[in-house]
DNA sequence: ACCTGAACACCGTTCAAGT
DNA sequence: ACCTGAACACCGTTCAAGT
C-alpha cells in the first residue's frame, strides 16, 4: 500500500502496544516484527517513529515512571520528609510491581526520560527543602532507588523452588521450610519491603537528628562507624 | 570430525568462556553460536552439556554467588548479627559490582543454584541463631537482597546523562548539577550504599532491641507505624 | 512523510548422521 | 557419548521503491 493518507502508526500507539506485550509476555516477547504484526503493519514501519527498539522500550519505561505519585512532595509540610518519603516509596513500588517486566529497563536510570527525571527532581528537591545537605539528598534518592527497584526486580520468595526435595538438609541445614516460600510470595515480599522501608527511614531519621544537633552546637558531625 | 576420543568441551570450560563473555560484552553478547565459536566448536555442541542457554547463564550466575564471603556467619559471636550482616553486605555487593552484567540473572533468585542456596541458608541460619524470629529472619534475607541487588543492578549516578542541556531548569528545577553525577559515579554510588546500609542496620537494631524488650517483659510487640 | 518487501547478518534449538 | 552440518522458525536494522 505504501504511504496511506492518514498515518497508520503513532508513537503513542506503538508504546501502548509494546507496553501491553511487555506486561503480558515479558521483555523477550517484544520483537519489532511481533510488535508490528500486533499493530497491523510490517516490521520496518516502526523505524519511522523510533530510532530503534531500545527507544521504544525506553518510552514504555517512562510511562511506568509517570505513574509514580509525587504529590506528597509539594503538598505536605516540607520538614516531614519521612512521611513523604514513605508514601512515595509505596507508590513507587506499586508502579513497578504492576509492571515487573520493565524494571530492568528502569534500572538503567532516567537517562533522558522525562518522567524518570521528574521523579529524581521531586525527591531531590524535597530532601533539600527538608534540610538535608545536597550530597545526602542525592544519596537518599540513590538508596531509595536501590531498595525499591531491588524489591520489584524479582520476588524473593518466588525465587525459591516449590519442591521440598531441592533443599537437602545436609547442604542447607536452615532451609527446611524454604519450599513453602513460593506459596506466600506476596505476603513475604511485602512484609520484607515494609520492614526494610521502616528500618531505612528509622535509620535516616536518626542521622537527620544527629545532623540537626551538630548544626545547633556547631560540633563536627559524629561519624560513628 | 564427529566425536573426538577426548571431549572438547566440559561444563567448566563453557561456563568460564560464558563468564568472560558476559563480563566483557554483556548478557546480550552471549549467543550459543558466538560462545561455541569462542570455544572452537559448533553451536549445537553446547547442548550436549547444558539443556539450554538459560542453564548456562544460571551456572555463570552461580559462580558469582560462590564468591560471596559467608565466613562472618560462623566465625563471629552469634549475637553480633549486625556486624556479620554488615560485612556480608559489603562482600555481597563487591561480588556483584565485579560482575554487574550477571545481576539480572541473579535477581531471578537462587532457584536450584547451589551457591545461591548456600548464601540464603547462611544468612537465615545466622539471623535465627542471633535470636530473630524465623519470619523476621526471612524478611532480613529478602530486604538485604533487595538493597544489594538494587545497588548493583545499575549505577544511580551513571543513570544520568553527562550533558547539562538535558536538564532544563523549567522542567527540572533541582537537577542543575545532575550532569556532574556521571563524573563521580563510583563515589556517589558507594556513598549511597554505605549510607543506606548503615540506616538499614540502625533501623533493624532498634527493632531487635524492641523485640528483646517485649520478650523480657512479656508485653505485646509494639508496632508503631 | 510513511509505508512496503527484499535483503543482510544474525539468533536458539532440533535432529539425523557420523565416530 | 559427543561432535557435526543442515534445517526451522525466528531476530534487528537498512534500504530502495512506492505514493
Amino acid at each position: 500500500m505504501a504511504r496511506p493518507r492518514k498515518p497508520l502508526l503513532s508513537r503513542e500507539r506503538i508504546v501502548a502496544a509494546a507496553s501491553a506485550l511487555v506486561d503480558a509476555e515479558g521483555l523477550d516477547a517484544v520483537s519489532t516484527r511481533r510488535l508490528a504484526a500486533e499493530l497491523g503493519v510490517s516490521g520496518p514501519s516502526l523505524y519511522n517513529h523510533f530510532r530503534n527498539k531500545d527507544e521504544i522500550l525506553d518510552a514504555v519505561a517512562d510511562t511506568v515512571s509517570a505513574k509514580v505519585d509525587l504529590s506528597m512532595f509539594d503538598e505536605s509540610d516540607p520538614r516531614d520528609w519521612r512521611t513523604a518519603l514513605h508514601d512515595w516509596a509505596l507508590s513507587y513500588r506499586a508502579a513497578l510491581t504492576e509492571h515487573p517486566n520493565v524494571v530492568p529497563v528502569l534500572a538503567r536510570g532516567p537517562g533522558r526520560r522525562p518522567a524518570g527525571l521528574k521523579v529524581a527532581d521531586a525527591v531531590f528537591g524535597a530532601m533539600v527543602r527538608a534540610g538535608w545537605p545536597a550530597a545526602q539528598a542525592t544519596q537518599i534518592g540513590a538508596l531509595m532507588r536501590y531498595f525499591v527497584t531491588g524489591s520489584a526486580l524479582g520476588s524473593f520468595a518466588g525465587g525459591f523452588v516449590d519442591d521440598a526435595t531441592a533443599y537437602d538438609p545436609s547442604d542447607y541445614p536452615h532451609l527446611g521450610q524454604a519450599h513453602l516460600l513460593a506459596e506466600h510470595q506476596e505476603k513475604v515480599d511485602e512484609g520484607a519491603f515494609e520492614t526494610g522501608l521502616r528500618a531505612l527511614l528509622d535509620g535516616l531519621a536518626a542521622r537527620y537528628e544527629a545532623g540537626a544537633r551538630t548544626k545547633r552546637t556547631g560540633a563536627a558531625p559524629s561519624d560513628r562507624a
